[in-house]
DNA sequence: AAGGGTCTTGCAAGGTTTTGCGAGAATGTT
DNA sequence: AACATTCTCGCAAAACCTTGCAAGACCCTT
């Protein structure tokens, strides 16, 4: 949050000149233009007094992609609550091209005068730290200094003080396997999201654990790692299908879940009787699949109320909570039984 | 374009006064407000600063909801193009709350200093007013009257010179129904969306102009109307099986079509067997319900490029359109025969 | 009817951004 | 080398928005 005068200070320029880069108004030198421009990246502007509304009413909700329904989902759940209180949202797919990441949406939502973000699976996730150790706090860090509000919706990370709303992962994996060891399955395969993504380390951590339990194989050999999409979970479980022959599958999402159906159908395994198929997230779609996929429910309209409440709390001045201490929420996963588990033949 | 000097003028007020109702500050009388209000509705409030930036690189992207998978899969298909294009998109869900409507957003974003708009399905689609006839211009007019740059996307008005992308939605009901006759089906149903949605009623069209070339019946028996939703679909179908009878449908959208195989499914009335579905648009998710469903494709990437494309030609000064005329284009759907539509028994 | 309280609103001070203007630097011309 | 032209960029004034404060209006109580 910094206004023209900062900008200009560590630019080591006058305000005129930032005002004018900004302005995109001829007279200003291109070599000092890029100066301004990389400061700019470093710290977001966001005019102050002028034309600077304090309160807005509009927040900003960044989404990794739209492509899997459970996002839809969430934006839609994080928009009525938002509507509800008043404020109006703004959407971001941070993944929809190649040149803008989430930071630089970050930075255009701060310039468009939002007031506070909600991050839903933040890239933060995605980090190639073994589990129980913080990752670098990146930039958040620097938003967070700068007193910007935000709230993280399924991805935590204990390095930020930042609240955090998020379905418990580990335990998802642990009752998705449970699930299917209750029915009598032994040979459980995982098809997992890319490794270096923090919420299926997490449900492999519950996957492995549920097993162990009852001294059933819990071997990466029963992972397989692919994209979240329904392709990528076509693919892992193709893989899992040529060497462990698995007679069930916990998966990373429900839209993985939805290719491996596919994949067994194409291979003429029929699901349930010879492949048991659990998905995750319960997007509005599982249950018109058929057969109607088994999931663990992220209770979507709570979380993304309790993410809203969570944010306009720290917006509201009024109502601004005391000690903005470190507020975490955790919900935990509903089984929904549906149609595709069943016990193996 | 006006400043706080301007509005305040124009409701009989002080700048002071305004600048509280911006700020929701308390200490505004709610007469007062209101008629600052509706001034503002008329001059839509530009601050200096956001206003001057003329090249914002920021468009805004209106879609009327979420859940219907093709509307995600639309905005994302907009968004990649113009990331390409140099241009972040922001993304409204003009359905999210009861009261934000879709006129509320156009005007948050104008002051959010948008660049331009693509309207996926607007609101004037959804009007009681006889085919070929046009509906009032509404609000659409006075935003054209202001220079604000705006396409339409599936929801074109000849009332109204804004371009256009479209799919052709008469040909795409012709096409499906074609597709079930030379199956040999005789009694063919539409599952319709709500009767006021115009795409309905073209696709309506071109289902009863392919009937009436065999002879078939295409009499309003053979309509059922239901909200836009799986369980919309549900709802249609149940009320045609009911009564007419019908060996095939055919829905306004594939989201319905889910519905209705579900519904199917729920009755143990075999899909392909014993009723053909054939869904439009072809989400992304269509490939993965089984059996997979036959659909009339929206070319959805090369619609999408072809609104931004149509967009940013306006937008950008150096090689705008000279004759700014009234440029549509249709696209012709194309049918995807997949697994839920067979000759009948 | 007077007094006190609350609500509403404009005024003016204070902070922020834009812009006209001029000085200095850089480049081109004679 | 001297001068003119153009470009850059800061200064300061103007424009603009927010907010504390006080005056007026309205209502209720005494």
């Amino acid at each position: 949050m910094s206004g023209l005068s900062e900008i200009a200070r560590a630019a080591g320029v006058s305000i005129s000149t930032v005002s004018r880069v900004l302005n995109r108004r001829a007279g200003v030198n291109e070599e000092t233009r890029q100066r301004v421009l990389s400061v700019l990246a470093e710290m977001p502007y966001t005019p102050r007094g002028l034309g600077a509304l304090q309160r807005t009413g509009v927040i900003g909700l960044l989404v990794p992609e739209l492509s899997n329904p459970v996002f839809p989902a969430f934006a839609e759940a994080l928009e009525t609550r938002a509507a509800r209180l008043g404020y109006s949202s703004l959407l971001c797919n941070t993944r929809s091209g190649a040149p803008m990441g989430e930071e630089e949406y970050v930075r255009m939502l701060l310039a468009r005068g939002v007031e506070g973000m909600v991050f839903v699976s933040p890239e933060i996730t995605n980090v190639e730290v073994p589990l129980g150790q913080a990752p670098r706090p990146s930039y958040y860090a620097k938003l967070l200094a700068d007193g910007v509000h935000m709230v993280f919706l399924n991805g935590a990370t204990p390095a930020l003080d930042v609240p955090d709303v998020t379905v418990d992962e580990q335990l998802a994996g642990y009752m998705a396997t449970r699930h299917l060891i209750e029915l009598g399955h032994e040979r459980i395969g995982f098809v997992s999201g890319p490794a270096r993504s923090l919420p299926s380390r997490l449900k492999r951590a519950g996957w492995a654990a549920a097993l162990e339990e009852d001294h059933l194989p819990a071997g990466s050999e029963y992972v397989a790692h692919a994209p979240f999409s329904a392709e990528g979970g076509g693919q892992a479980v193709a893989q899992l299908l040529d060497t462990v022959t698995p007679t069930a599958v916990i998966c990373s999402s429900d839209h993985m879940a939805l290719g491996v159906m596919r994949e067994a159908h194409q291979r003429g395994i029929s699901v349930p009787e010879q492949l048991s198929v659990v998905g995750f997230d319960d997007i509005p779609l599982a249950a018109y699949s058929s057969p109607a996929l088994t999931t663990l429910a992220q209770p979507i309209e709570e979380m993304a109320a309790a993410a809203i409440d969570e944010l306009v709390l720290r917006l509201d001045p009024d109502r601004r909570r005391q000690g903005t201490d470190n507020y975490t929420r955790v919900f935990r996963p509903r089984l929904v039984a549906r149609e595709s588990s069943a016990p193996p033949k």
